[in-house]
DNA sequence: AGCACGCCGACT
DNA sequence: GTCGGCGTGCTC
């Protein structure tokens, strides 16, 4: 009877059916992996939520259900999901389409796709855990040697990760010890998996119901006469409780002025209680600004045009020139996003995503925006996560990887800096630009997007020009500032004029004394940090180079220690030459670090800042230093390229490239592009407000076409010329380039793995597969690296097929045993 | 990516 | 003889 009225149950509502779920697991393997549903979690499996899967013998992940199917699968008998982690889903179908997507442009797996996507406390694998057996009869004289010291570790720490048990005896395989220790019953072995998000939660006081009425009160009152500094903390905590309902230990303690151990005495005796409650990791900003800014009238006349724009293309693009007010156009389009109900993302280069601009934000959309990125840690990441799921945040500002927030309902993307190169991921896996993962992002939504840059790439401004994204110029700055002027230095010629003094010519230096003393400042900027980029022996031409890679040591003087920029190996400074032993070690070039130094024996006096990698440090390092030059307690900041990013200095009048020969003569097709973007961009940070900027640019090559580009602000100048080249020698936007480097520790292994490589390319596509050749750095963390660069033409082949191609002349040369162990990475669409 | 299985060299 | 090294291939 019970089996008959259960059937029938099943049939109304097909609950007990037997379900199948397809798992993505953030692993990079090419295939998914079916599981079948225990019957009592059939109600709780849905598209898009956390199930805990057992992988392989020891293993346990949390992986995304991709799909539901009653259909079992043929081939092998499906495991048991173990449990399933969320209530609701954490993220829709559409972004599995989206992870797909990229995984196929990008060509990489899902799981490496789910690895970036997720932020670290949304992913759970277990940990094996060995614990000691609790008999104590047993006999230990029959363990080995190593079992025994992992017992006997036991005994002390109590419990050992497999990692502790591998630190212990000095190898890799420990398992079979550990199931023969198991089987004996020397110990337990369990896998736990934890979830790893912890909701932040505050406590506050309560107080106990029988005192909720006026005649509970006073009899409380009285029976803490003998207790005149609990008396005083109850008090002060009623006269709270009439203005707010959540009051905490603090509150009372800053209210009555009495110590903690008042109100510890208060809820020993049971007149508060302590109750734990969830609250959000971000401070809530209550204060709104209204956009209360007006619109100059280009500005007026860009956003007119965007408007328009946008009720035909999907994608604008915006070429504002620094100082014209972007910003203030992006906030009024947000602003109208959210007025239609929709929401919108903001994305940012991480480095521009300073306390200046969040804050600014926060201002104009209060509780209603979130911001992710890298600084933040696991927790706050899950948790901005959550808040886009749950539509609490309505706008998000963020860096790369906030593409894969679960975003509901988009209406507008803007990709502010659109430019820059940091918006492609390039290690590990996915390869992605965000910029580009956005535009899908956006179709997906039906949602529109924003392109905007002082300096856009030749890609985004040669799409615009064809028609294929609107396009809006706003060349005007905003209010009273002018563009710089700039003057280019002849490093050579001054020189032989005698001046140059150490870095600095003669104009430099005058200029940054004068600004000083106007009580202005100056920002110098030196693309290299550390203090000697190398050390060569000036007898015999040593370099001191690092032990791992093919690169040499740069010198930092604040450590002491020469350092490896690729994979951090550092060293001892060497005095003498280790190859012919003579003391003639000579420093070639100069970093930021060096720069300083030297600018201090020039101009003593001086309150420098440095602004790189290295003085910028810990959580809020970089802030700190931006908001100490804000605050004028530098006169001049020297910094690496993170000085050009988006930062709004009004005091500063003038700028100085030391040297702007290395940026220009980078051998890669796009180092003119990036140059006249990286010295226009510095420049743009010159006299934003109303004393108008100079920049000084010193140079070998004054009369480079770059130089009088940036002279003249002339974009479309550098735009022309730079698309000219790029058709003539086949390179985008013209023709895509997907490039793999073969890498391996033996030399020879991987010279014949990349021509294997090549030629297995070459007979389907020819001449589009150009090298292997070793690339500027050929060798990084013990890795010997070949490249070959693919060149495929926009027509006659489609992309699709090229990547087919590959993916089979892959296939063939992993078959092949004389490439065993050597890796490819591909990078499609190289930045 | 792990991890087991399986084949060979250095020790009891 | 076994223990433990590393190569090969599978994980639903």
């Amino acid at each position: 009877m019970l089996f008959l009225f259960m059937s029938q149950l099943d049939l109304s509502s097909g609950n007990r059916k037997t379900l199948f779920v397809e798992v993505v697991l953030p692993l990079a393997i090419a295939k998914t992996y079916t599981y079948r549903v225990p019957q009592e979690l059939n109600d709780k499996v849905q598209i898009g939520v956390r199930v805990i899967v057992q992988f392989g013998r020891n293993k346990i992940y949390s992986g995304i259900v991709r799909t539901i199917t009653t259909e079992a699968p043929q081939q092998y008998e499906a495991k048991y999901i173990l449990d399933v982690a969320d209530q609701k889903p954490i993220l829709h179908e559409r972004q599995l389409e989206l992870w797909d997507w990229i995984a196929e442009y990008y060509m990489c797996y899902v799981g490496d796709v789910m690895q970036a996507a997720l932020p670290a406390a949304l992913k759970m694998a277990s940990e094996t855990k060995i614990v000691a057996s609790d008999d104590p009869n047993l006999d230990r004289s029959a363990v080995s040697d190593k079992g025994y010291m992992i017992l006997e570790a036991l005994d002390i720490a109590g419990e050992l990760s497999v990692n502790d048990v591998i630190k212990i005896l000095g190898q890799k395989t420990v398992f079979p010890l550990l199931r023969s220790l198991f089987e004996h019953g020397y110990i337990l072995i369990s896998e736990e998996i934890k979830e790893r998000y912890k909701p932040k939660t505050k406590a506050y006081l309560r107080l106990a119901s029988e005192f909720n009425d006026a005649d509970g009160r006073r009899e409380l009152l009285d029976s803490l006469n003998r207790a005149p500094k609990q008396q005083d903390a109850i008090i002060a905590f009623l006269q709270l409780l009439k203005t707010k309902n959540d009051i905490s230990r603090q509150d009372v303690m800053e209210a009555s002025g009495c110590g903690a151990g008042a109100i510890t005495g208060l809820i020993d005796k049971g007149v508060l209680t302590v109750e734990e409650k969830v609250v959000s990791r971000f401070e809530g900003t209550d204060i709104l600004l209204s956009p209360d800014f007006t619109f100059s009238e280009a500005q007026q006349t860009a956003y007119d045009k965007i408007k328009l724009e946008f009720k035909e293309k999907d994608v604008n693009l915006l070429h504002g020139v620094t100082a014209s007010g972007k910003t203030q156009l992006y906030i009024r389009l947000i602003e109208e996003t959210l007025a239609q109900g929709k929401t919108a993302l903001y994305l940012l280069p991480e480095i521009a995503l300073t306390a200046q601009i969040t804050e600014r934000l926060k201002l104009h959309f209060g509780d209603k925006l979130g911001v992710y990125h890298s600084k933040f840690n696991d927790n706050e990441r899950a948790e901005v996560w959550h808040k886009v799921n749950n539509s609490e945040f309505k706008v998000v500002v963020g860096a790369r990887s906030s593409v894969f927030l679960p975003f509901h309902n988009l209406g507008l993307i803007i990709v502010d800096e659109e430019h820059e190169n940091s918006y492609k991921q390039y290690d590990p896996a996915p390869r992605y630009h965000a910029r580009d993962t956005a535009i899908y992002l956006a179709h997906q939504h039906q949602a529109k997007v924003l392109l905007g840059s002082a300096t856009p790439s030749v890609e985004s401004y040669y799409n615009a020009k064809a028609g294929k994204y609107g396009l809006i110029e706003l060349l005007e700055r905003y209010g009273e500032a002018k563009m710089p002027e700039i003057q280019i230095i002849d490093i050579t010629a001054a020189s032989r004029k005698e001046e140059m003094f150490s870095y600095f010519s003669a104009d430099l230096l005058r200029e940054i004394d004068e600004a000083v003393k106007r009580k202005e400042q100056v920002i110098l900027f030196q693309n290299r940090r550390g203090h000697t980029p190398f050390l060569q022996c000036g007898t015999c031409g040593y370099v001191a180079k690092c032990i791992n890679c093919d690169v040499s040591l740069t010198f930092h003087k604040s450590s002491n220690l020469m350092h490896c920029h690729y994979c951090g190996f550092s060293e001892e400074l060497v005095q003498t030459c280790p190859a012919c032993g003579l003391p003639n070690m000579q420093s070639k070039g100069f970093g930021t670090e060096r720069v300083e130094e030297e600018l201090e024996l020039q101009l003593p006096n001086l309150r420098i800042g440095r602004l790189d990698l290295d003085s910028t440090k810990g959580k809020y390092g970089f802030d700190k230093v931006i908001s100490a030059f804000d605050n004028q307690e530098y006169d001049v900041l020297i910094g690496t390229q993170m000085i050009t990013k988006g930062l709004d200095f009004g005091n500063v009048t003038l700028i100085g490239i030391i040297n702007a020969d290395s940026m220009i003569n980078f051998p890669d097709f796009r180092a003119y592009e990036r140059a006249f973007s990286l010295f226009s961009q510095v420049s743009g940070r010159a006299g934003r407000r109303q004393t108008p900027g100079k920049v000084i640019i010193q140079t070998n090559t004054p009369n480079h076409r770059i130089l009088e580009q940036v002279t003249n602000h002339n974009y479309l100048d550098m735009f022309m010329t730079e698309v000219t080249e790029r058709k003539n020698y086949q390179y985008p936007p013209f023709y895509r380039l997907i490039k793999l480097d073969v890498k391996h520790t033996d030399q020879d292994l991987v010279n014949h793995a990349a021509k294997n490589l090549a030629s297995l390319l070459r007979q389907q596509l020819g001449a589009r597969v150009l090298g292997p050749e070793p690339p500027l750095v050929a060798r990084v963390r013990n890795n010997y690296i070949q490249t070959i660069t693919l060149k495929i033409e926009r027509q006659q082949i489609s992309i699709v097929k090229v990547k087919e191609l590959i993916k089979q002349a892959l296939l063939h040369f992993e078959l092949d045993k004389k490439n065993k162990g050597v890796r490819v990475q591909i990078d499609v669409d190289p930045y």
